[in-house]
DNA sequence: GTAGGGTTAG
């Protein structure tokens, strides 16, 4: 029994480790104990493997609240929401009653699953029990209630509460900062250091990541500044949270420089700057700076793998994407659904549509992601009927579609000129599958019925719409007019889209284009005046192959 | 009880 304590003391246990360890307690008879118990469960939890953490739950006959707490933070971990609900209520009927840690592991699971409902039944009994002054629920209160943008009613938890330590302060910031208000979250943190109390990276990290709009960047800088001299930028989550800043605001030096500053950068901090490379465009960056972290030999992950796959298939060659797919390989990735859907998206992309499908079919597991990769894959390619087998393949499945599979489906659509079956998707999303529609979806209706010669039905479809009327939606009117020579609609939808946007050049050139085809090169030359007197200057467009040379 | 990087569509 002394013997087994340093074992049990382990923070980390792998699964083999655990069985041993569950083997010996049982030969000890000890694994009755509750406190042993708890302790195997909690390790059966980390290692994913909730089988035998009930089977051991239940063989317990006394059961501690922490038994019922960690069987029930397994089953919300593993986001098996019904059943920890459950449990909880078979908890609630016993003689041991949930506590503050039950509650704030239950409150944690509802705004991942986006329950708000369960929230504010949760929220009740933390009242009830006479707990709503208590840190621990409170502070999950706090962040659930802000996760589902509820801010308000976080306010209220928070300003509530008799006393307010660190992590109740930490919550409301980072609240503050994930609804949009970064302004009252700094305020807050004014306050907090006011009265004496020091923050922390969670303090940091929650003010820096609700730091969005690029106008920001001064404010940011002044809390990297605050960073360094308090000695809070070593902190890791701080380190990444400031390359996200900086990548997020397109300043690639700084974030490379943050990165550089870190005595040992981890694998998320590295993958917040390949991202940002990435995302800024700078594909080839993004590409080389993973190589040569796999050339040192750090393992990526899932994650890290998934973001440089976006920038191989924003590239106009096939290699990298390749190379990548054998770290997939060495790194034991290739079951992963995150992965293989990015794998797909980077073939077709990349011209390699047959490669991408051979992914897709050796995929052990597939979700609603896998199936949009694949059908937008086809419809790219041109395959509209095999992007539709693969919808109703996604259907029968019993997945749920999403909006990017409609987006997917509509495209693939205007690719093969179908029209009616553009428009029967169109309603289904709407009517049976209840999606928002969205910009992107009309301005791929629009495509669809003004390439099919369709100009009027598309102009009455985008009268329809509630104004003011995005100017992409317009666009895609105006350049489907320009390809039939259609002057007279043109001229009528380019002034909806002056209206909107006078400073846009784009747009004049296409209407410009539209006349040059009839000859009206007086017309032709008043627009590009216009353009040129208001100072504007349509950046031309440009086209390349294997450019990078990679 | 509070924190960092993320695959598809556009």
């Amino acid at each position: 029994m002394i013997k087994l304590l340093p074992e049990i003391s382990q923070s980390y246990q792998t699964p083999s480790r655990t069985k041993i360890l569950h083997a010996l307690i049982t030969k000890t008879h000890l694994s009755r104990d509750p406190f042993y118990a708890t302790k195997l469960v909690r390790f059966y939890a980390m290692n994913d493997d909730i089988v035998s953490a009930r089977n051991l739950f239940e063989k317990t006959p006394q059961r501690t609240v922490f038994l019922w707490n960690a069987i029930i933070r397994a089953y919300a971990q593993a986001q098996k929401f019904d059943d920890a609900i459950s449990l909880f209520i078979r908890m609630a009927k016993t003689n041991t009653k949930p506590d503050n840690f039950t509650y704030a592991c239950l409150i944690r699971a509802c705004y991942e699953n986006s329950d708000l409902d369960g929230l504010r039944v949760l929220h009740g009994g933390v009242t009830v029990y006479g707990l709503g002054s208590d840190f621990i629920s409170c502070s999950a209160l706090v962040t659930a209630y802000s996760k589902l943008g509820l801010v308000d009613e976080a306010s209220k938890v928070f300003y509530g509460t008799f006393e307010l330590d660190l992590v109740l302060w930490n919550s409301m910031i980072s609240g503050h900062g994930c609804c949009g208000f970064w302004d009252k979250g700094l305020e807050l943190f004014n306050k907090m250091r006011s009265l004496g109390k020091q923050p922390d990276g969670f303090t940091l990290v929650g003010l820096i990541s609700g730091l969005i709009c690029p106008s920001l960047l001064p404010i940011g800088q002044g809390i990297h500044g605050f960073c360094l001299k308090s000695g809070i930028e070593s902190n890791s989550h701080v380190g990444s949270a400031l390359v996200s800043l900086y990548s997020r605001f397109k300043c690639m030096s700084s974030a490379h420089n943050v990165l550089s500053s870190l005595c040992q950068p981890d694998l998320v901090t590295w993958s917040a700057l390949i991202t940002g490379y990435s995302q800024s465009g700078d594909y080839l960056q993004a590409l080389l700076l993973f190589r040569s972290l796999n050339m040192e030999g750090k393992k990526a992950d899932h994650i890290l793998i998934s973001s440089v796959l976006t920038a191989a298939a924003q590239i106009t060659n096939v290699r990298p994407g390749i190379e990548i797919h054998g770290s997939v390989f060495r790194h034991g990735l290739q079951s992963n659904i995150m992965v293989s859907s990015a794998l797909i998206d980077m073939y077709s992309k990349c011209g390699f549509l047959g490669l991408g499908i051979r992914v897709f079919e050796a995929m052990p597991e597939k979700n609603v992601v896998s199936y949009n990769s694949v059908i937008s894959g086809l419809g790219l390619h041109g395959l509209a009927s095999q992007a539709f087998k693969m919808w109703e393949d996604l259907i029968s499945k019993g997945l749920k579609p999403d909006e990017s599979t409609f987006s997917a489906l509509l495209c693939a659509c205007c690719h093969a000129g179908l029209v009616n079956d553009g428009w029967e998707l169109f309603k289904r999303m709407k009517d049976e599958f209840c999606i928002q529609v969205r910009n992107e979806h009309y301005v791929l209706m629009v495509k669809l019925l003004g390439m099919a010669g369709k100009l009027e039905e598309a102009y009455d479809l985008v009268l329809s719409l509630p104004k003011p009327v995005d100017s992409g939606i317009w666009g895609a009117l105006l350049s489907c007019c320009d390809v039939h020579g259609n002057s007279e609609l043109g001229e009528i939808v380019a002034q909806h889209i002056f209206d909107n946007e006078p400073k846009k050049g784009a747009y004049r050139v296409m209407l410009s284009n539209i006349y040059a085809g009839e000859g009206r090169w007086n017309d032709v030359k008043q627009l590009r005046d216009d353009i040129t007197d208001g100072g504007q200057r349509k950046v031309p467009g440009v086209s390349w192959i294997d450019g990078y040379g990679y």
